[in-house]
DNA sequence: CGACACTTTGAAGAGGTTCAACTGGTGTGG
DNA sequence: CCACACCAGTTGAACCTCTTCAAAGTGTCG
């Protein structure tokens, strides 16, 4: 919304990654986004694909009655809004002042049809996106409150390249929509695995994961 | 494993109607399965694609404890196995006696390097796997077993072209490791669905839906 | 016909939800 | 600078859906 910036870069280096950066160093507007403004919402024309520059977004779909299920969380460097037919499926949201990137569908497709290592970074990026959602449904299938709770923190912790203490950038309602659970089943899980020492709570934003092979041994 | 039957086509049409079947109109080997019967296993290299011919098809990943879940059912025309990585992420079984068509995986990423209506067919057929298996993570994240199963039994009306008269080709258990519950509570609630008049039940494999619209509402 | 596997049904139990009250942090205004 | 309000989170207790365990029923195949 306010102060888009520009990048600069104009002859991209092709590094082949595997990530659409390196064929993607197109200019292009990075606009930012205020906690829980919304970037774009289901059932709009999905004209760009977005990235996340820095900060988070939640990605959700809403059932008649107002029960959420959060489909993903996006942190830095992660791709969203990458559609298949005309319209956006779900509705993004930023978690918290987030700036994003945002790429005209358009010259992406352009982009795909004249290389082959843009197409293939495409569908890179949307095969990794259903590999999550199979563990997600793994998760939801199958999975003890505990054990999600567990599964959640430990993602956390390895998409945002945190060690131990982790900047957790969702309320307790996200956790809640992404897990399948209430909002109170999130906080009891929590407490409970702060009371038998995997975790400390310093803050309700923050969590120090202390026993990380015990959480581990939870979601294998 | 019986009889490895091949097609004929040499030269293939392209109509692009959005299928690989234009495209990959080329010999392959099309082997039957019977029931139950492993197709490939988690782990295995994945050397193929597959396509379901007739029949149909589970793919499930397994937790440590022997909790399954089944991740996708495939029908006749759909394709299963397309991996990013080396390796396979689910076991693939037959649920009932089936055809399937194999592709070789090197053939399909020459064609999709070369071809640039391949390489769009491949990366829609990824991006489907995508929204199916979001709408599997609203479900399981966000449904009562009612709604699940009316939303199962649509889904296989949908995709096997049935009108009223199913013919479920997965066991009691299969659907309720594909929804996220017990068998028990599948069977109990396809009675209960039974007695308000919704379905009606002939055989164990067969449903008939009655009353499709309130199904519907169930679902929506 | 009988054996076996799958399904259905019943009763008891557990995990998670719901509803309600309380706590704690944050921000604003007097 | 403190007081108060407000909102998110936490905690408690009752409840409910789904699970678990057990038994009976159904269908299929030798």
């Amino acid at each position: 919304m306010l102060s888009p910036i520009r990048t600069q870069s104009f002859e991209p280096t092709v590094h082949l990654d595997g990530g659409l950066d390196a064929v993607l160093a197109m200019p292009c507007a990075c606009p930012r986004f205020a906690r829980d403004e919304e970037i774009f919402g289901e059932g709009e024309t999905a004209d760009y694909v977005y990235q996340v520059v820095s900060g988070a977004v939640r990605t959700y779909r809403i059932l008649r009655d107002g029960r959420r299920q959060i489909d993903e969380f996006h942190f830095a460097g992660d791709h969203f809004g990458l559609e298949l037919g005309e319209a956006h499926r779900v509705t993004a949201e930023a978690m918290t002042d987030t700036t994003i990137r945002m790429i005209r569908r358009g010259a992406l497709s352009d982009l795909a049809a004249r290389r082959g290592d843009a197409a293939r970074a495409i569908l890179r990026l949307t095969a990794e996106g259903l590999q999550r959602s199979q563990d997600h449904v793994l998760m939801l299938g199958r999975r003890s409150a505990c054990e999600r709770v567990a599964g959640l923190l430990l993602d956390i912790a390895e998409r945002t390249h945190a060690k131990a203490e982790l900047d957790v950038p969702m309320s307790r309602q996200d956790m809640a929509d992404y897990l399948g659970l209430t909002i109170e089943t999130v906080s009891r899980t929590l407490t409970s695995l702060q009371d038998e020492g995997l975790i400390a709570l310093p803050s309700v934003r923050h969590v120090v994961l202390q026993d990380r092979r015990a959480l581990e041994r939870m979601t294998a």
